[in-house]
DNA sequence: GTATTTTGCACAATCGATTGCATAAACGAC
DNA sequence: GTCGTTTATGCAATCGATTGTGCAAAATAC
């Protein structure tokens, strides 16, 4: 006989129906040893006639985790960020794992309350992206000494061991300078962001590298640095770097928003891209197909990371390794998109 | 005497200092009525000391709720969507709830699945935007059976007795038309999205409807749809009308992306903008500032919505109105934002 | 002073699933 | 057929917080 429709199905109702104990279904379900194949067959079949659907609470309370993946970023609404977060919930949910999300909005302080109120949710795993601020990871120790997996992505830590899905800033950077110097720019800006984070110093030392690769003087004036590299920022910059009496030829900007201020801000000046000044950019967000000219930039494979970043977690939960002492950086595969942005050669 | 780092803190550890029962621990940190001063006094001070951190399981599973807001939205990762979640996140946490994602993809049935996935966890409440697929409601019963409120955000059912926060879409869409009249067009096309979204049905009207008031004669032709509105789908219909003996001097499109689309192609053809064709949008996506000639477009208040919608979540938690009995239809300020896409006037 | 009400707290059950240990049944070996 | 082993299952405790009921002490009334 179906249950009542408001009343949730519990182990116990199916026990009682099938005149076994409760014990026996929840082993019988859980694929557990020790039950007789009759017995197994018949809960499952009854489990499945009844729509019965375990309730994760108490499941949780005993087992004191969560089947929750915790993802604690900057910002939702970043192009990059919401890519990286889909491409989490889609692999995170097809094996079997809800996902929670707290911002940090690039404050220590919030990333520090939420890993706590995380925490507190019994989160089996943890996802991060750092908070800009962040250069102190004391706050992560509540959660890796109680063994819950923590996997950073794009903005990691400077530790070693820990786990790391990200990308190789420095070789993508130095890629992106390379181009620059290949369509012939010889004094090349770079706008960084806040050397808090690696990725932003790997980025400057690719760019620095290609520089020096070339034989191209290194002008302290033209290697930038903004704490947000956000669109106010990336015009300031401009102004700064075009108010030099020997302004450059190029830029490699660390994120698209800025350069696309630095786009903006060129063409108010009726400087030629990319005759007068090449510009690339970084993340290959959805704008750079929008501006015109066209902005050439770097392909961040963001669901890709968070789709690794699962995998991650979940060979790690499933015991392939010991979550404290594991190691592992894995470098996804960028790519330079060129555009008219930087194109000299049509 | 602090208590081992490893092991939480619980409120039989606290009962036991304190020469007191659990239960009165309880009571005493949820200000309950019945507990002397003294002895609520005392608990706290210890709780904090101890740095006691309620078992959300536990309590969950007690009370058969999770302080937790379910969000199931279309796509993460666009811009309307990723800032109505950013708000979302943000009134929630500033109320104590956690926030569980979950994507439908536009498909009814993964609607379906993360619903009762969701419903599993025993969220608190749901809000929720509706995929482009659906039209058949009954996945919600078993939500609404259960009195988990539900608030529709932005794509609402085409029902009454629900909650739902959303904008005068047919208003904006009036004001978007009546905007291009102004500048002089006469013959204005239409790039609406399904007609299963009453959202796009609204818009619809709004632009017929400021057709009608200013005498201006209606062309079905130019009145369009695709079904999710995508560049790909925008450049189609901006072939479609400009294929027309007698092409439009104005588009009114029911999002950017299409709008782009729009711009991009007139621009390819050496139409015009505003001149020949005058383009306002809807959302006002980053995008819009960033193409050029930069696009008009209406305001979305994504974020407030967000932080409405969880107001209205807040309000039905605490009992102030019964979940199922309930209808509250808000409507949230749109802006005409004019910009060179549509402005004649300069 | 006793009688009555109020206050402050403890006890124990409960939420639903999990799991170590105990035991009964089935099975095989001789 | 007896004994030993394996297999299948039940029992009861447990996870940590919540809550209805009951009782003793304190407060109030008379």
């Amino acid at each position: 006989m179906k249950k009542n429709k408001a009343k949730a199905v519990t182990i116990h109702d199916l026990a009682e129906e099938l005149k076994v104990s409760a014990s026996t279904v929840s082993r019988a379900l859980n694929e557990q040893e020790g039950i007789g194949k009759k017995t197994r067959k018949a809960v499952k079949k009854l489990a499945k006639e009844w729509g019965y659907r375990p309730n994760r609470m108490a499941s949780s309370l005993r087992t004191n985790t969560s089947r929750t993946i915790g993802i604690l970023v900057p910002w939702i609404n970043r192009p990059f960020i919401s890519s990286l977060i889909s491409g989490i919930e889609n692999a995170a949910r097809g094996s079997g794992y809800q996902v929670i999300i707290a911002q940090s909005h690039d404050s220590s302080d919030q990333e520090k309350e939420n890993i706590q109120t995380l925490y507190d949710t019994r989160i089996s795993a943890l996802i991060i992206s750092l908070a800009m601020e962040t250069t102190d990871y004391s706050h992560f120790e509540l959660i890796q000494e109680n063994d819950i997996p923590v996997v950073f992505v794009d903005r990691i830590p400077n530790l070693g061991n820990c786990i790391k899905v990200q990308i190789n800033n420095f070789k993508a950077a130095f890629d992106a300078t390379a181009h620059l110097i290949a369509q012939g720019c010889t004094r090349i800006a770079h706008f960084g962001g806040s050397s808090n984070q690696i990725i932003y110093q790997d980025r400057r030392l690719g760019y620095l590298s290609a520089l020096k690769n070339a034989g191209l003087d290194i002008d302290e004036r033209l290697n930038l640095q903004a704490q947000h590299l956000s669109a106010e920022e990336g015009t300031r910059l401009s102004e700064q770097i075009f108010s030099l009496e020997n302004p450059p030829d190029g830029i490699f900007c660390a994120n698209d928003t800025s350069a696309i201020s630095a786009i903006k801000y060129a063409q108010e000046k009726n400087i030629r891209i990319p005759e007068d000044l090449a510009i690339i950019g970084f993340n290959d967000d959805p704008i750079c197909t929008v501006i015109s000219p066209q902005l050439s930039s770097i392909t961040h494979p963001a669901s890709s990371m968070g789709m690794e970043a699962v995998n991650q977690v979940i060979s790690l939960l499933n015991g392939k390794s010991q979550a404290h002492d594991s190691a592992v950086s894995l470098s996804l595969e960028t790519n330079l998109v060129i555009r008219a942005s930087s194109d000299r050669r049509r």
